[in-house]
DNA sequence: ATTCTTTATGCAATGGATTGCACAATATAA
DNA sequence: TTATATTGTGCAATCCATTGCATAAAGAAT
């Protein structure tokens, strides 16, 4: 078991003491050419590197930030987490991942151990289940900055990245009108969730936008899974409204809806076009390829990552940003009816 | 910004020593109870928590383990840090994850840094690119648990846990051959990597248990994607070997297979029957869901952890662990000719 | 040659927790 | 009552790097 090199045992190797050691390191001016060269040529030797113990114990920084998602293995979050590691790696920061499991006990448990770890910052994205927020007001309290994506929470002094949702509610109900779709269906999640909510909006506002009318009847309700979107495919085929389209709020849903329509054989897209939200990875690989939203989870890492930079270099300055990523839509299979160049 | 609480403070507040306070937090047999009781409550009183870093550089121990995979945001690695979190972390062991981009030297610099770290161990999935391995035996060399997992390099005193390739390649083999198919085909990815000599290996084994001749002439050549699975389908469908089943060691280029074979009015699995590797999740999604063989990365990732957590109890005594988990095949559409219940 | 600047380095405290050793207080034995 | 255990605390060093302050050495100015 090697013993790790100090400062002192180069000093002690070069007769001198570990404070111009340190200083020679940390090129101060207050150090001679001579000794700098003296002093890195040993460290280089003796392969010295700094303890990053000694280092956050008198400084009280770690060059580690923590980040918190709901699970990491969702293809969502661990592109989020890529684009966060990207921008801070090189930046020589250490991103500690954590995983709350939508638990809010969980949350307030990683959040007290970061705290412990002195993290300089954290970037989270809110448990579904998270009702109080004390915990995030610790946070602030510490004067770390806090970067919440995706789903955030209201607290003062706290920066956010999310995707405009009432954009991608939007922009997939237009491109539907595009192809000349008139009753289109909009099933949804969690009504409580900001995320749906905001979808839901950008629906309505382009059919206002396109004057069609909005009807009630056209909502549907569904759990983001295969079988709920099987079953609210059930639901619209027998009921009355003649519709031509099927806005789904999640992929999974699109993905059921689709495989209920094959299995009673309407035909998509042209009796019913479908159109999904995520753009998970295998929206392309059906053999009917599932038109989507992308959300750019990476570019949304990369930007909450210079969010947290930004507000370190100013660190006096409170900073508060709110950045609203554009999704973007690729269209494919599902919803083409018109001759269209697929947009990938 | 509050300032935190340290065993000073406990110590002036209740007229007694730091090392008291020390000895009575760790329920040290030297104090009295009544002084532990007072000092617990005075803890709790100023929210006191102990100083990870002031820990780290006394004991030299962290309580942190180092994860490399080559890349977070793939479904196999993902679930392998969902099991290594879930068992690490009850135990007290925060798990930082670093991702090496199949670079040598960024694998090389992260272990550096977990060096820094002092972490207490490491959990890693060898880069694809790395040649040298001077960097594994450093970690051997500061005398902590090194444990690969999936991909492994050949360094003494590590541990290693492992999908049973051999095994893969037969059961699934076997399964083809239950399914009345002889004229097996194999698609290959890198046979210059360990898992996919392994899997032909059991290709092989399983063909001779059952007295069928390996033909050179049904063994192909491809990358792990699905362009090179429908380039490789083409080639099997125009050469002459009567071939009714392809075994691929990718579900991707499984999927490319499937997409072509579709396109060429090839019926699966009455024609040809196709089988995958690693049960990526959308192979249960496609319209012909494609059997596979699934590797139980979760359950990987509980088995490394585990692995280290008994490296850490018998710090002395040096045990290597060689564990090979056992391959599952999920039986779907893809190869399910005879009649048969689908194993989900 | 003497004093005043500069420049380069050393000294020692700091950050927070642990721990071997010394010692005080109390209890027990003689 | 005195000697001896036993029990509970305190002292101070240690882990490693940083940094304000003091000071030595060298050069410049008079």
């Amino acid at each position: 078991m090697k013993k790790k090199t100090t400062i002192y045992d180069i000093a002690t190797k070069l007769n001198i003491t570990a404070a111009t050691v340190s200083r020679a390191l940390n090129d101060s001016e207050l150090i001679s050419k001579k000794t700098k060269k003296m002093v890195l040529e040993a460290a280089d030797e003796l392969s010295y590197f700094k303890n990053r113990h000694a280092l956050a114990l008198k400084s009280g920084r770690t060059n580690q930030v923590g980040l918190v998602v709901p699970f990491i293995n969702r293809h969502f979050f661990s592109n989020i987490i890529m684009g966060v590691e990207e921008e801070l790696y090189p930046k020589g920061y250490q991103v500690m991942i954590f995983q709350s499991n939508e638990s809010e006990r969980k949350e307030k448990d990683i959040i007290e151990a970061l705290l412990q770890n002195q993290v300089d910052g954290v970037l989270i994205s809110v448990s579904k289940t998270t009702r109080f927020k004390d915990h995030f007001n610790k946070i602030i309290d510490n004067n770390l900055p806090l970067i919440f994506f995706d789903r955030k929470a209201d607290i003062e002094n706290s920066s956010c990245v999310e995707t405009d949702d009432v954009l991608g509610g939007k922009i997939a109900t237009q491109h539907l009108i595009d192809q000349r779709c008139s009753q289109i269906a909009y099933v949804t999640v969690d009504l409580n969730l900001n995320i749906y909510t905001n979808r839901f909006k950008g629906y309505r506002e382009s059919l206002k936008n396109n004057g069609i009318d909005f009807r009630e009847d056209l909502v549907f309700q569904a759990n983001s899974d295969i079988a709920s979107g099987r079953k609210v495919a059930r639901q619209i085929l027998s009921s009355d409204a003649n519709i031509d389209a099927i806005f789904c709020s999640s992929d999974y849903i699109a993905l059921g809806v689709m495989q209920e329509l094959k299995d009673q054989k309407v035909s998509i897209p042209d009796d019913v076009a479908v159109v999904g939200f995520s753009n998970e990875p295998f929206t392309e690989l059906l053999d009917l390829t599932l038109t989507s939203i992308e959300q750019s989870p990476y570019e949304m890492g990369k930007s909450a990552a210079r969010v947290f930079l930004d507000q370190m270099n100013s660190k006096n300055a409170i900073i508060e940003h709110a950045i609203k990523l554009k999704p973007r839509l690729y269209v494919r299979d599902s919803s083409l009816k018109i001759n269209q160049k697929p947009h990938k």
